[in-house]
DNA sequence: GCGACAG
DNA sequence: ATCTTGTCGC
């Protein structure tokens, strides 16, 4: 005789409710971890004279990112790529990617319980391999600090893997009042929290979880910027920038579209 | 109560 | 995330 475990069949917003409560344990676990300050030995790139003068290996030259893509046939199976690229030249030096098979769904708010899976270990051979383009940040496809409990994917892997992260969204998490409408307002309100191309997302709450970047002229759709890990929000925003040829920074728009080849190539799809 | 909700 | 063609423009 076995018992029948009774499932929750009232929600009609999640399959697996009992599992949420679990997963906001774990990120609020990971969140003592977390570091929201400049927190790396190396520095920016040298932009003058003093380059002649520095060691190579105290700059920031290695920077990853990381992306999932999904089959159109089967949503359950799943590419994540690792991309390293240099700084200075902005060309991918290393890549990686692994299909598998997820069995956890999407839940907003939980991202990094569907994803990190996939990428932890893309990083993890990396380092074992003591590979010498191992990132030395890494920018993630999904938010940071920009997340209803302030502990999106990017600080996830920040916090796992002991990175410096930053966490870029491609539309925006409705967070602590945040809209897209009220962003949009504020963009168009060349006055207000506006500087130049970005304006600061503050939520209702008076905390500042982001920014909001037009990180092209052509482009009227900004990314949302937030910290993930090790890296303090200005920080995160003068690097995304040394980064972007298009809207969105090169590790993620490289990690994007091999992602996307990688799985098409494999599937044939 | 209803709608919103990163990828 | 993914489904989708052409098209307007630098």
């Amino acid at each position: 005789m076995e018992m029948i475990c009774e499932r929750e069949t009232t929600s009609s917003s999640s399959e697996i409710p009992y599992l949420q409560k679990d997963w906001i344990e774990a990120q609020d676990s990971l969140k003592r971890n977390l570091v929201v300050e400049d927190d790396f030995t190396w520095r920016l790139p040298a932009s003058s004279e003093e380059k002649e003068m520095e060691k190579e290996w105290s700059r920031l030259k290695y920077v990853g990112g990381v992306d999932v893509s999904f089959s159109k046939d089967d949503p359950s199976i799943a590419c994540g790529t690792l991309v390293v690229l240099d700084l200075h030249t902005l060309e991918v030096v290393y890549q990686d990617s692994s299909v598998v098979k997820l069995h956890i769904p999407y839940v907003p708010g939980f991202l990094a319980f569907r994803e990190a899976p996939v990428l932890l270990p893309l990083l993890e051979k990396m380092k074992t391999d003591v590979h010498p383009c191992y990132p030395q940040l890494l920018m993630v496809d999904g938010n940071g600090l920009l997340h209803p409990r302030g502990f999106g994917l990017a600080c996830h892997l920040g916090v796992l893997t002991n990175l410096p992260t930053i966490g870029i969204g491609k539309n925006l998490h409705h967070v602590d009042g945040l809209t897209q409408s009220g962003v949009r307002q504020l963009l168009e309100a060349k006055g207000n929290c506006r500087e130049e191309d970005l304006i600061t997302l503050v939520g209702r709450s008076g905390c500042t979880l982001g920014v909001a970047m037009q990180s092209t002229q052509g482009s009227l759709k900004p990314i949302y910027i937030s910290i993930g890990h090790r890296v303090s929000l200005a920080t995160a925003i003068t690097i995304v920038k040394m980064t972007c040829k298009y809207r969105l920074p090169e590790p993620i728009r490289q990690a994007d579209i091999r992602s996307r080849d990688y799985l098409r190539k494999r599937l044939l799809s």
